[in-house]
DNA sequence: GCCCTCTTTGGATCGCCACTCCAATCACGC
DNA sequence: GCGTGATTGGAGTGGCGATCCAAAGAGGGC
């Protein structure tokens, strides 16, 4: 129901329909609805993580944990929102020991790694709450991918360029974006300043 | 009515209370709740924006504008809640152009530096929404900042060590722990992995 | 001073929501 | 076959955002 319809589809009341059944029987087994969402969301990152790799180089590794979480929430924006909300779950644990270990074997010293790995997990968390915004917009618009992007594109040109030449200038290479290699542009750029504290 | 009760405390009837009027005169001047919650967030950037540094040298210019947005969304967390589910609202705007500029100050070639501005830009908000989530959860859990700390940290104590070692060891360090010097580093680290695009 | 028009306001009302509560039912050890 | 705790269904509660419209105000033309 969350994938097809999106958080705002899934209410208690659809989902004893969808269950055929009555409240007592949902809130039995959870406490509340962001219970149930929280639970929800762990499940899907835990699939992602126990396809972790651990003995490739730790640069490559390091790309493949941040891109297995990116498109887990690509492929699930709902994900994204509730991380957003709730840091700290257990399905984020696996991600955070799997980064600072790998942090480790990349040669970050003790003492920053820390921070190192709290940056990078910010950022991928950061891109991923985007992404399920960026999502949420679109379900809500009702309109098609394409039509929807051609609305954002035609707002985006009316940003005056004399007093936002950046943002303007930003809009042109609209076209040419794409949000996955951009956020593995990213990883790079953390990684490359991570190099910096060997 | 944010500011001192989160969220969850702006409902329509208490701001007809608090102003005594009725909701016509509010849905006269705004189309929705999330439009009210919008401009409010606009407005509080928008002051920490007006205050922005443009002479200074490009990497403590930067810093600047990012610690500005850091402390503007540290001091009002729902602000940070706003923007992670509707980035790209005109203050936002003012926020992306001065990082690009400062960035093109900085030496950053075109080519890439859309995708370092994204970069920091979503490193910002991942910082500034992980923030307000937990600024919810301790208004949320009516005690006072001080048992809350320590609730945390003796949940974050029974991680397995065994099975989380870096979880683990980070608990450790979560006394000394800053957010906002962490945030700091986790900009270095950015501005370290952009300097090696020059 | 009066009327007309457009703007602004108040509040009753609607529909939907998460959640509570409890009687009824089921599963299963003895 | 009985008893007890786990599980279920669904009516009911209170609060929410949002709508709607009659009433009140503001201001211009004559």
């Amino acid at each position: 129901m969350l994938d097809s319809g999106g958080e705002k589809a899934l209410t208690l009341r659809a989902l004893t329909v969808r269950l055929s059944t009555g409240y007592g029987a949902i809130y039995h087994h959870v406490a509340d609805k962001s219970d149930l969402l929280a639970t929800a969301a762990d499940e899907v990152i835990a699939g992602v993580m126990s396809g972790a790799v651990d003995d490739a180089d730790p640069r490559t590794a390091l790309r493949a944990l941040a891109v297995g979480l990116f498109d887990a929430i690509d492929a699930h924006p709902w994900v994204g929102a509730e991380f957003s909300r709730r840091p700290w779950r257990p399905a984020l644990l696996d991600f955070y020991e799997g980064v600072g270990r790998l942090l480790d074997a990349f040669g970050v010293p003790e003492k920053v790694r820390f921070d190192a790995a709290g940056t990078l997990v910010n950022y991928v968390l950061g891109v991923a709450a985007q992404n399920a915004a960026n999502a949420r917009l679109l379900t809500g618009s009702g309109t098609d991918r394409k039509t929807f992007l051609e609305n954002a594109a035609e707002q985006w040109a009316q940003v005056d360029p004399g007093r936002y030449p950046f943002v303007h200038a930003a809009t042109t290479h609209l076209g040419e974006h794409d949000d996955r290699e951009q956020f593995l542009v990213g990883v790079d750029i953390f990684l490359a300043g991570i190099s910096t504290l060997r």
